[in-house]
DNA sequence: ACCCAGGGTGACG
DNA sequence: CGTCACCATGGG
């Protein structure tokens, strides 16, 4: 992996990174077609990323900025060579790694992931980006980028200054008690950086406290925010690639943990993004 | 009108 | 421990 720095830009070389595959998979909810790109706000700061000719182009990105934020955002020290090189071991794996080719866990932060995976439930991505949308707008930092205004997350002293009503009203529906709650929860000391330290278990068991947090939301957090790789969440496709392409009975097909370390080892929350992505892309039901 | 979406909660056995 | 009705919302 090398980077080469511009102007207003550094364009990441070496891995092979997918703008419409990263950030169109369900993991964050806050980028958007722009362009050849996408623009996104990640991490309090509006960045485009788009293909270039060598690499994967972010813009505006300061050097500074790699190395504080978009390596770490990007999980740039990890290659993807290897682990598709042992994807293509289990013979269902392999056929989601063309649709899924440049695919990249993305290393978000822990509030920000956490709400959103409270809306998620029983929910649907565009809806899920719709109301996140509303409630950044409502009490998001303001931030110009190329005439436009966007808006940060709110941390969780901002998100607490709204009201179960004005959550209802951003299209939370009956999820709006459970962030109200749980952003108090997190001002009220709740500490979201201990779970980096913790074993997956431990940290999902602490999650699980959280109210709107179940097992999937749980398994969500640790894996697309704490980067534990041995989290694989089961929703609605999941449970549809399970029962369809690995022969489970419906019944068994709600929680796979351990059939997941078993079969994909210590990747198998990248696996599990990959057969989500197939899944949803070819509509497998 | 009905069904679905990156499910969780609370009540009841 | 497991099961299950119920939960807002909007698009197909």
């Amino acid at each position: 992996m090398e980077i080469r720095y511009l102007n207003n830009g550094a364009e990441i070389m070496g891995e092979d990174i997918r703008p419409e595959i990263v950030f169109d998979c369900g993991q964050c909810f806050r980028f958007n077609p722009d362009g050849a790109g996408y623009t996104g706000v990640a991490c309090g700061k509006v960045i485009h990323a788009e293909k270039s000719e060598n690499g994967l182009m972010l813009s505006p990105c300061s050097k500074e900025d790699v190395k504080n934020i978009w390596h770490r955002y990007f999980d740039l020290a990890l290659s993807y060579k290897k682990i598709e090189d042992l994807f293509k071991k289990d013979s269902v794996l392999e056929k989601t790694i063309d649709c899924s080719r440049g695919m990249r866990l993305l290393v978000q932060e822990p509030f920000e992931t956490l709400i959103s995976f409270i809306i998620s439930a029983n929910n649907n991505i565009g809806r899920i980006k719709g109301i996140i949308e509303r409630i950044c707008t409502l009490c998001g930092d303001e931030i110009e980028h190329e005439g436009k205004i966007y808006h940060s997350f709110p941390d969780p002293e901002r998100l607490s200054t709204l009201s179960v009503e004005d959550l209802a009203k951003c299209g939370a529906g009956y999820r709006a008690p459970y962030i109200k709650q749980t952003a108090r929860a997190i001002c009220d000391g709740f500490d979201l950086n201990a779970i980096y330290k913790m074993s997956y278990s431990d940290g999902k068991k602490a999650l699980l406290s959280l109210k709107g947090v179940g097992p999937k939301v749980a398994d969500c957090i640790l894996l697309f925010a704490y980067s534990k790789k041995n989290a694989f969440p089961v929703d609605v496709w999941m449970k549809r690639v399970l029962i369809n392409m690995y022969g489970f009975e419906p019944k068994n097909a709600v929680q796979a943990e351990n059939f997941a370390s078993e079969h994909f080892g210590d990747y198998a929350g990248i696996a599990q993004q990959y057969l989500f992505n197939y899944a949803r892309r070819n509509r497998v039901i």
